[in-house]
DNA sequence: CGCTGATCGGTACATTCGTACCGATAGTGG
DNA sequence: CCACTATCGGTACGAATGTACCGATCAGCG
């Protein structure tokens, strides 16, 4: 038998709880009560841990934020030790990588409900950034890998091409999304940006 | 003297309140008594006009909705009848409307809100879709007009671009963003997509 | 063992919420 | 002018919320 858990482990367990709440529920459905049935915690533990609920808010999406990066890193790492061969193979790279993503739509949407708060709460936008970063840099260093003359421009211009396929396709649901949208789209995108290099 | 709107108006009034409230302090202090507040008509007023308040906020983001495709619209016909230059034409085009756009920050953050909200109420998905696709069908037509090979699969890299950028710089806030990142990164993006239409 | 602080679980409370109700009023067709 | 209906404004109420509090329990240390 596995007790509860206890001490900062059980912290951790209710901002685990908080993300998917707001994943599967929305922002406004984050209550302390929902929260801790959710975590499977007495509500007086959600309040223990933290001292407010604007408190919880931020600490989970800075986790969220955090936990994202750290994979993006991990693949960055892949990446740049690997090599990639072409254009199309960064496109499947990052279509897959998106289509994982995708695949956990609570930590999805909960970082779009961030990127909309950080629009509010400037106290947010260090984090909102960070995140975004994160996935400029990886994108530069794979476009970096095959030979784009201006990497890091034409990565926030890749990310934010993803950032709006990922989110239409939260509301359009196309059914294998990876195959049928997702990776055409970016073997376009970035097939046109390195074959306009040289000119 | 200004008699205080009655009947259908004071609806109105009522939806324009709930869209400025939804931007400036997010959906989920969208409340009856804080709308009533905001439209300066009693709490009274809401519950006799939206018989609940599911039915407020669907149809606050179908007047954004609505308000914004006709807007976009109008400008699709414009083009049509005048043409575009060059791509790079079209990039300022882009870039001014979207800077307008950006202008007004709480139509736009209630529109990613929506599509957010779209992502977990099916109900909602058909208004995110229409909404998508007007300005998918107006970049289409702008991309037709400067010669584009395939507008319509272009037009989707575009616009998920333009929604990436935008909901970056809402959390941002570069300074100048028209200038310094809107139109570089459009001309960038269009000039790519026209000049491998060839190959 | 026994003490002490951290942690736990239950409960209380003021506030705010959505919504229902009800009497007053205004505009309109007869 | 007189109903009659749509609309208005004020208020009430149960439910849910954030948070505070309090006594019980646990873990480490003398």
């Amino acid at each position: 038998m596995t007790r509860p858990p206890r001490g900062e482990a059980r912290r951790a367990h209710i901002l685990e709880a908080a993300l998917r709440i707001v994943a599967a529920t929305g922002p406004d459905a984050l209550t302390h009560r929902r929260v801790a049935e959710e975590a499977g915690v007495p509500l007086a533990a959600t309040t223990y841990w933290f001292t407010s609920k604007a408190e919880l808010v931020a600490e989970a999406y800075g986790l969220a934020a955090e936990r994202d990066v750290m994979r993006i890193r991990e693949v960055a790492e892949e990446v740049e030790r690997d090599g990639l061969a072409s254009g199309d193979d960064l496109a499947a790279r990052v279509a897959s990588l998106a289509a994982h993503e995708l695949g956990d739509r609570s930590g999805l949407i909960a970082g779009y409900a961030l990127c909309l708060e950080a629009a509010r709460r400037p106290a947010l936008r260090d984090l909102s950034r960070t995140w975004t970063d994160g996935y400029v840099g990886l994108a530069a260093t794979m476009l970096a890998a095959v030979g784009s003359v201006r990497p890091e421009a034409d990565a926030r211009l890749l990310v934010a091409a993803l950032d709006g396929l990922l989110l239409d396709q939260l509301a359009r649901d196309v059914p294998d999304f990876e195959a049928t949208v997702l990776r055409p789209a970016l073997e376009r995108l970035i097939g046109a940006l390195l074959a306009t290099d040289a000119g």
